[in-house]
Parts: structure tokens; C-alpha cells; sequence
DNA sequence: TGCACAAATATCGTATACAATTTCCCATTG
DNA sequence: CAATGGGAAATTGTATACGATATTTGTGCA
């Protein structure tokens, strides 16, 4: 990788280049959650993850101290580190804070639209399409997200985009808590919708459908039975 | 097991969690940042920073590496940790994001503005008020941002009091590369008239005078000249 | 049988030692 | 004299060892 590459000035904030050791495990662990393979709740012994990995501690703390940064688990002291549950109200402030933000993205987005851009996120609708009709939520649910993340990254906009991969990181344990809905059609029909506002160019089109769109995914929800039903690493080994 | 006999020791209430070790660390490097006692581009060796906290580098690592989520310092491999200098672009992001999220925090404070909250706000007004009559400007400037602060506090939104946080810390920095106004009088008549707004509890005042304050604090900056002059400690400790 | 207390075990927090990489200095050479 | 190459010094990356704390287990007593 040539470094100097790397210099000019609006480079991605995700560095593209060697991945240290610690952010392979945390996008291992990342992946996990985001497909829901690990539960909310469970224990990430340090030993235990060191293993998996094959890393020694210090690396698993440099990556758990990372994760917990993103609010993805939480460090209790003395007690180790656990993925994190969101309570209802964090679940509320998330989804809140998206529609705050990726309304102004997707306007952004559908402003700075390439043809190479839009065929990507065609691609990935196709994914989509295809992991659901397999049957495989998680990774359905996980490329959802995806497509949220690729319009951040096509508006350009390194600290909005930040935040939104931090909220979608968060709504993946939140729908894991709380999602109550069954079908996911909607959700399939609010990305059609919003294709079809950036091929237009339509900043206004695209902002006010990706702002239902989140009030939808927010409705979608039930928060009121904190379903934190105690789940061990039995829940996380059954599949 | 008996929570109530460790709280007796470490005793301190108001403190919402035995601070670690690495959080001093954390909150001795941003204070100089906020007050302008570290140039942004300034090296952190970890040696160093581990001889003036008097810890050992395990501890500097985890505050640097928690400082780099923050995007307060940057941290290269195999060369070490930098304060961040922002990019002119980066700047513009900030503040561009400040005023999209602090104009619906400061709605939201002023709807559950209480008033101890007022009392508390305008007790800092006025230590900015007497730090700037000192002319001590670096903690003129970090009480101005800390007048924010306590604004998303009260507010009572912890995802937007995070986001908030982190984009302030940034400004800090940016502030000290960009600012090119001699005069912060402006500033100070925008936090007055924003307490008019939280003293009538009014909601759609408090945003838009929010709103206003983020763009005047915004142009403020000369972001065509990027001044990063490289700076090394020397400049830290020359007064 | 059930509970309380104490030893044993497991896990985390921190320091330190060693390896890998970069940086800096200086001698060598065109 | 400038440019280049090599090597020493300094700095970061990683592993591991040891102490501190929490959890579990086992035992005795009511």
C-alpha cells in the first residue's frame, strides 16, 4: 500500500488500508452483531474472544475498548464486557437521532448521485432481495443496514456519515431487542422508493421518503416490554 | 456484593462512576485541548504522556486510543499519536453538523428547562463573563463550549448530548487553526439571548437563535488558509 | 434442608519485557 | 557539496506475568 497515497486531503475517514489486528476483531465481532449471531447481553471474555481470533488480550482490549466506545458493548469494571443491550428509551433516541440525520444525508446523497454509485446501490438491493428470498434474515437485515451505510458514503459527508454508521451499528441490537414486525416488504419498498428519488436527482423527493422511511422502521418497534430476556452464550452456540 | 460499603469508600457521589485511571488521562489531554494549551499537530509520545500522568503506557494507550474515536488525536502505526488538526473540509462538517443537531437540542432543553437548569446556565455565563474580563481566552473559549454542553445535558437526549460532545471537542480544535474574529462579544450577546428564549420556555425561539449562533460561529472561521504550522511541544510550554 | 461464610477459581487491570518499525545521524561516494 | 546508504537510537506493537477483584464452589452450622 503506498502511504503517500494516502495524504490527500479528502481521504475516507474508514481507512481503507491494512487493518490492524484489533480492527479485525472488531469487525469479527462487528459482522456477529450485525447479523445477529451474538445475542445482546452476552459475555465477551477477553480469553475467550483471544482464542477465537487468535490474538493475545491486549489485542481483544484494544478492540473492546473500541466497540464499547461505539456504544456496541459495555465494559462494567472488574466484570468484564458484554454486548449491550439498548433500553428502550436509547432504542427511542436512536431512531429519533436517524431521522434527524439521514433525511439531510439521503438529500445530500441524491445531490452528488453518479451513474457507478447508483448501479452499487442497485447491486445491493439485489443482495437483498436475494438473501431474503434464501431465507436468511440475518444477513438480510445486515445488508439492510448496509444500504443506509452506502448513501451516507455516496453524500460524502465524513461526520454525518460517522454518526450514521454509529446509529445503524446500534439499530442492529435495537431490532434485535425490539423489532416486532414480520415482514420486511415495507422496508423492501421504502429502497425502491428512495432508488427511484436518487435517479431523479431529486434532493426533496429523497429526503422527505427516507424520513417516513425511518418513522416507519421507528414504528416498527415495540418498545414496551423490554424483552431483555437473561440470554447466555447457550442462545448465541444454538444454530 | 454489598454495593453500599464499596460506595463508602470510594465515597464521592457526584462522580457517576470511579473514574479509571485512563479516563484522567483522557480528561487531563482534552482540558488542554479545550483551553489551547496543546497545538493542534502536537506529538503525544507515550513515554511522555506517561511520565507527566505518572502512568504506565498501557494506560496512555487506552486514553489515546479513546481520544482517536473521539477524533481528537490521530494515531498513525508505528509513528505515533498526533492531536488532530482538522482539515478545512473537516471544520466545515463540523459546524455544518452542529447546525443541523444543536438548533432540535436547544428546543428540547427549552422544553424541559427547569429552574435550577436556568440557574446553573447563567451561573456560566457569568464565569465566562469574569474569564474574559481576565482575558484568560483559551478558558473563555472552553466555558463558551461548555455552555452547549450543558445545554444538550439538560436537554436530556443522551445520543444527541454524545454527538454533541464529541462535535464541540472537534470545534475546539478547529477553533484554534480557523478562528479568525478578535472579538467574542457577539457570542456572548447569542448565549444571552438564547436564556431569553429558555426563560420563557420557548421552544421554536431557542432553536432558531441556536440555529442562527451555529452559522455566525461558523463564519467566523477563515477556512481558506489552512494554517497548520507544524507544531511541537515547544509551543505547549513556552509560556 | 437451607443459609452463611470461607476457600478456590476464574477473570480483569496493570506493568513490564521484548520484537518490529521508524527516525535520525553520519560516513561514504559520485 | 549534495545525495545516498547503513546502522544506532528511539518509539510503537504485542505478548506475557503478576496482582486485584469478582464469581463460584464447598463446607459447616442452625
Amino acid at each position: 500500500m503506498n502511504k503517500t497515497l494516502r495524504a490527500s486531503q479528502d481521504a475516507p475517514l474508514v481507512t481503507p488500508g491494512p487493518a490492524s489486528r484489533s480492527d479485525l476483531v472488531v469487525a469479527g465481532l462487528q459482522r456477529a452483531i450485525f447479523e445477529h449471531k451474538i445475542a445482546p447481553g452476552t459475555k465477551l471474555s477477553e480469553d475467550e474472544v483471544g482464542d477465537i481470533f487468535g490474538v493475545s488480550r491486549t489485542i481483544v482490549r484494544a478492540a473492546l475498548q473500541s466497540l464499547a466506545h461505539s456504544q456496541l458493548v459495555t465494559i462494567e469494571k472488574n466484570r468484564g464486557a458484554f454486548i449491550a443491550s439498548p433500553t428502550p428509551r436509547e432504542a427511542h433516541e436512536v431512531f429519533e437521532a436517524r431521522g434527524l440525520i439521514e433525511p439531510r444525508v439521503a438529500a445530500m446523497a441524491a445531490r452528488r448521485m453518479t451513474d457507478p454509485s447508483l448501479e452499487a446501490l442497485r447491486a445491493h438491493i439485489e443482495d437483498e432481495h436475494s438473501a431474503m428470498h434464501a431465507g436468511d434474515k440475518g444477513q438480510a437485515l445486515s445488508l439492510s443496514g448496509g444500504f443506509h451505510l452506502k448513501i451516507a458514503d455516496i453524500a460524502g459527508h465524513d461526520v454525518f456519515t460517522g454518526f450514521i454508521h454509529a446509529l445503524i451499528s446500534r439499530s442492529s441490537l435495537i431490532i434485535a431487542l425490539y423489532w416486532r414486525r414480520a415482514d420486511t416488504t415495507c422496508e423492501s419498498h421504502s429502497h425502491h422508493a428512495l432508488m427511484q428519488a436518487f435517479e431523479a436527482r431529486d434532493p426533496a423527493a429523497a429526503e422527505e421518503i427516507m424520513r417516513s422511511h425511518i418513522v416507519d422502521l421507528h414504528s416498527g418497534l415495540d418498545l414496551s416490554s423490554p424483552k431483555n430476556a437473561p440470554l447466555s452464550l447457550w442462545d448465541a452456540l444454538k444454530p
